[in-house]
DNA sequence: CTCGGTGCAAAGTGTTTGCAACTAG
DNA sequence: CTAGTTGCAAACACTTTGCACCGAG
């Protein structure tokens, strides 16, 4: 996300009645360049980096603020907590590894998409949201055996 | 899941050291019986209403162990909960819908599985599990709104 | 007798709530 | 000032662990 974004985040958010924070900014940059969902944990290893130490509790309710303004999604991969993704990021299949953990996002592609569509028809579902999750072994594990 | 299939299920289970268990036996039963995947508490529920209280403790370790044996297998819909649904019955996509809350177990079909085998392929992924799950409106809701 | 099954209390993990103090606008 | 932001302690929901006793085979 850039750093455009990020302001246009905080403008539609003043909007909605909304201050400037700061945590918020870092916490957004950190889902930014995060390469995989994050946990609340790393969230709050990355604000540590950045010398913010804020209360676990106000990082919980900023998620809850951004997920329930679509500007963040929470991304549940069983693990018995929650992950969090920009929105800006499509919800998408990720892959995740049994062996070393790694999880990968992936596109979605047209084939599956239309049968997405055709699917829930076909159940009378009125698709809203889905989640598709891969888990196997991942490329560099199946290598190096 | 049929009493032939329940007394296979301990058969299997006897060659691995373990014992005969009037809880196991019902909670398979009780699976078996819902439509739904079960959580924790359905399943102690269902238990009260057969006059067995067992202790969560108890119920939560022999889920542990079919699991263990894949004989049954946990489902998670993002709910910060685990539920659970025998294996007889293939993991599904399930329709979970957002109002009522009713959750619909389907099938896959050929072409998504070609799909999920030809997604994972390109990504040099093996697939071993994955998780679909859909989130909308179910066709009674749809209706009644 | 053995080892699996069970109950109970306590701890663990992730998350939410209540309340008071702080501060951007 | 007003209402959003933050910290702290406590509560919560779900699950797991440790330990002792019971009982099937």
């Amino acid at each position: 996300m850039s750093s455009q974004l990020i302001a246009k985040v905080n403008q539609s958010l003043k909007i909605h009645g909304y201050r400037y924070s700061v945590l918020r900014d870092k916490i957004l940059e950190i889902l930014d360049l995060s390469d995989e969902p994050a946990t609340v944990l790393n969230i709050i290893s990355g604000l540590a980096k950045g010398k913010i130490h804020p209360n676990k509790t106000t990082v919980y309710r900023e998620l809850e603020t951004l997920t329930k303004h679509n500007i963040i999604y929470e991304v549940n991969l069983g693990e018995g907590k929650k992950r969090y993704e920009l929105a800006s990021d499509q919800p998408h299949p990720h892959l995740i590894c049994k062996k070393c953990g790694s999880i990968k996002c992936t596109r979605l592609n047209l084939t599956i998409e239309s049968w997405l569509s055709s699917f829930c028809t076909q159940n009378n579902f009125k698709l809203e949201d889905h989640v598709l999750e891969f888990f196997g072994i991942c490329q560099i594990c199946n290598q190096t055996n």
